[in-house]
DNA sequence: TTCATAGTTCGATCGTAACCGAAGCATCGC
DNA sequence: GCGATGCTTCGGTTACGATCGAACTATGAA
């Protein structure tokens, strides 16, 4: 009754239909304005505006203006983190917004989630990565090791200019679509940063999905094996 | 708008002030009655209880009916998780109920978290845990150490046992009054199990909060120390 | 059997919030 | 300056859901 947080308001804020996909369209990271906002929501501009007035009352959004245009992101990487995670419950329980299948083959094979690499791919790199003896699995918390640490350098990261960063370097998350975990965290961010910037992959215009180019699905799947 | 799961309908759930308060006092553990959900909600006994059948539908809740009374139980640890991690979020934006302070002192200082102790003797249990080497903290991941299987075995508690379960034996969970981690899972719950049978503590009848007894309280902080 | 307690179902009321059309600002390109 | 585009504000409509009184079912006690 009395004691503790307010969890209601942002369920409430969470619990509109309209809300809920704006918030998973931004969970892709990058800005989007209130006009594609409003598409997604499947609602006029008008209430696409009134709606993320109060999401960002909420402290949920944060907009930036430039030009004519509002480009309103996730206010951060809690807040993404938050809808991951009721994504994964959702995922969990069976409410899926279509019902089952192997919806969007893309989407499960390798998609961003809000700065890093999620799906089928995301996880394979992750398992890759504590097999090779490169990141430290304890529990659900991860730690990259010496050799992770060299192995990186080799194909162009350099952790200590990511270790400056306040945000922690490892960090799991939970995936919707496999249920495992993934690597997040700044390290997360800079390997899918790096594969872009080498044109193995793209970010699709209007979809979370990332699509693999031939050659880079060859140098992924090599970089990062798993073992039969 | 069609990608991932629906986050709208738990968001929903979670959305109105009276479920939200029903599910923060289950978050306390022990299975409540309708008519005592009615109370802790602010609504009359019909309310509630379409509210609970909507919780229920929803996955969120399970009922155990004995005699004339229908226990209401969180349907398992996950949203135990989903809720506190809610509460911690909300917490972080200043979303209180009402408003700061230091706010129900005995609250913050000891309180249950669906099975395991949270609140400052919660942090300072796992802080201290893991300098006398006990637990290894990786990232935001935690592991046993055989040190700590030892010790622990001289408190009571076999450590073998637990690992029969499923459920992880470590697992951290994050406390919305501290900020800070706190130790969750199988071994939190046996923790503070023994606390509650050694008659150090004792749960308090309407709130989460957890009451130490002088000499419980003498006890604890000389089996937890932390060093200045 | 009858009465009391716990809970659900029904029906009706009421408030709020989502929604859109239209009008109002702001910014850009010309 | 002008019109076009992007977005917000206003006003009014509508619909959904939270709420409660009252009636109904189930269990237990006497």
């Amino acid at each position: 009754m009395k004691e503790g947080p307010d969890i209601a308001q942002i369920g409430a804020l969470i619990g509109d239909p309209a809300r809920a996909n704006m918030l998973a369209a931004l969970t892709g990271g990058r800005a989007l304005t209130a006009t594609e906002l409003a598409g997604v929501g499947g609602i006029t501009v008008q209430t696409a505006s009134t709606h993320l007035a109060k999401l960002e009352a909420g402290g949920l959004l944060t907009q930036r203006k430039q030009g004519r245009h509002r480009y309103f992101t996730l206010a951060d990487e809690a807040v993404a983190r938050l809808i991951e995670s009721m994504m994964g419950f959702a995922a969990g329980r069976g409410h899926l917004r279509h019902q089952p299948g192997p919806k969007e083959p893309a989407l499960r094979k390798a998609r961003i989630c809000y700065d890093h690499l999620a799906g089928d791919y995301g996880v394979r790199m992750l398992d890759s990565l504590i097999a090779s003896g490169s990141i430290d699995a304890v529990g659900d918390g991860l730690a990259l090791t010496e050799k992770g640490e060299g192995d990186l350098k080799c194909i162009g990261i350099n952790v200590g200019d990511l270790r400056s960063s306040r945000r922690p370097l490892c960090r799991s998350c939970l995936d919707w679509s496999e249920r495992r975990a993934h690597l997040a965290g700044s390290l997360g961010k800079a390997l899918l940063s790096s594969f872009l910037d080498k044109g193995w992959a793209r970010r699709t215009a209007e979809s979370r999905s990332i699509l693999f180019s031939p050659e880079g699905d060859r140098q992924f799947l090599k970089l990062f094996p798993v073992d039969p």
